[in-house]
This record gives C-alpha cells, sequence and structure tokens, in this order.
DNA sequence: GGCCGGTTCACCCGTTCGGGTGATAGCTTT
DNA sequence: AAAGCTATCACCCGAACGGGTGAACCGGCC
C-alpha cells in the first residue's frame, strides 16, 4: 500500500514536471497549441485506462469475502472454514481430519449450513455460497 | 454494437464541439491555460478510466468454454451437459428427470466424466471443471 | 461385414451423505 | 443464576452416491 503511494507520488511529481517543460520549453513554440493538447489528451486518456484495468484487474483476481451476508445468514466462523473445505471437493471425513474434528461434527456443521443456505445438498451448497460470494 | 458506434461518434462530437467552444469561447478568456489543459487532461483521464472499466469488467461477465479442454479431455457433449447440471446442484435424479434419461444412464455418465477430469466425488468435479472453465 | 465410439440402460455392493434427535461443555448476555 | 449461542460429539436410518460389470443400439469408418 506504501509503495504504491510513493509510486503514484513519483508518477505525479514526472507529470508535473512534464507540463513544465512542455509549457516553457521547446515544444509549445514548435507546434501550435492544439498539438500540445492533444499531446496532454492522450498521456492522460492512457493513464486513465490504465486506472481503469488495474482497478477491475485487481477485483477479478483477488477475492474478498461477501461479510455482510456472512452475518445476515448468521454464519458462524466455523461454518465457514468447513464450507470452504466443503468448496474444495472434500469429503466429510477428509474434513474432519484436516480440521481435527469428528466426521460428527463437520456433519452438525453442515446441516447447519444447509439449513442457513436453504439448500439440501452440498452441489447446492456451492452454487449458493458463490452466488452470495461467500467462496471464491 | 451499432448502438455502441453510435454512441462513441456523439460522445466524439461532443468532445470536439467543446474543445473548440474551449478554443475560442469565453473560458480561454477568463481562465489562464493551465485550467484549460487540468480540464482537458481530466476529462481524457475520466474517458479513459472509464474504457479500462468496461473492457476489463465486459471480460468478467462473460463465460466462454474452454472448447481446447473438452476436446482434449474427450469429453462428450451429453457429457457436457450433464456436467452443467451437476453444477447446478442437481441430483443424479433429478439430472435424470431433467434429460429425460435414466438415473443409471447418468450414472454412467457421471463415472465417465469423473475417470476423465481424474476425480471421484461430483464436488471435486465442479471444482476441477470451474478451473479448466469447462463451466462458469 | 467388422470395428469403434457414443448413448442408453440394468444390477449389485459398499460408501457417503442428509435428516433427526439428544447430549455435553464453554462462553456471553440478560 | 438463567438463558442463549457456539462448538463439540454420538447414534440411527434412509436416501444418494460411486465403482464395477455387463449389455444393447446406432452411426460412422476401414
Amino acid at each position: 500500500m506504501i509503495r504504491t503511494v510513493v509510486i503514484w507520488g513519483v508518477v505525479l511529481a514526472v507529470a508535473a514536471f512534464a507540463l513544465e517543460f512542455l509549457k516553457y520549453g521547446y515544444v509549445v513554440r514548435a507546434f501550435p497549441a492544439p498539438v500540445y493538447v492533444g499531446i496532454v489528451a492522450t498521456v492522460f486518456a492512457a493513464c486513465g485506462a490504465w486506472l481503469g484495468w488495474r482497478l477491475t484487474a485487481r477485483r477479478q483476481g483477488g477475492f474478498e469475502r461477501n461479510d455482510q451476508a456472512v452475518t445476515s445468514l448468521g454464519l458462524t466462523p466455523q461454518e465457514v472454514r468447513v464450507l470452504e473445505r466443503l468448496a474444495a471437493g472434500q469429503s466429510n471425513k477428509e474434513i474432519a481430519r484436516t480440521m481435527e474434528l469428528s466426521p460428527n461434527t463437520v456433519k452438525t456443521h453442515l446441516s447447519n449450513l444447509f439449513e442457513k443456505l436453504e439448500v439440501s445438498r452440498r452441489t447446492q451448497a456451492i452454487g449458493k455460497a458463490r452466488e452470495l460470494r461467500l467462496i471464491p
């Protein structure tokens, strides 16, 4: 985050310097004003496009849990963890092993999950959880 | 598509008119040149950002099947259809009903799918199919 | 004709899953 | 202290699922 701020600061400083250079340098005398304006417009359009691309590209790759849905559904942290393992394709027994629980406990959490998600099968739970952005 | 072109044409025309207006109108006399340049820079940066956002946002929404993976795995069309229903959270019986097949046939297709996808559970099949972009 | 791949269906068997009920323990809220 | 929530685990039972095998039909290809 800090690195991003520093980079942007440098970019802005360079841009400001370039503007001053254009303003008082040779270009403004060598070319008519429309060319100058065109250069500025092009550069800023490119910067804007890059910015927009980066902002959405990050949203594409990164995933952030819909915490609002989690609380509104009343999902407990443990249930969310079980849900993640479930979506990873693990069986109840495997989930129990990786979470160091009894298979019975996993079953209980899953039953509660199914009720809160209003589904009856694990495959449906995966679909619903993806819809609600509970899992990537 | 045609509508998009028309809209862009109108936008560009308005932008050109605005540039001419700024050039010969009151603004250029009322404010110093840097303000004029700043306005142009801001407008074009915004347009660029919007453009970049739209370009990547479209890629986010649309889904196209990875046909190359389908052929390399040797998935038959019917198997792909069963896979879609599977990912939709339907049970074997439901898939059989909606596809007008016998549950036994669905089981056969699923067995072949699991073998081709190298998985052993339907939840794993969903994950693998999503990885390979066989399903949205 | 014979072979192959896709599709369809059947049966058996063991495992997994889902639903229901009940119980204990810890921690927070009232 | 009582109530409520979370987490934990247990048992039973029926349904769903997965693996294996076998078989039939059809269309295309050699």
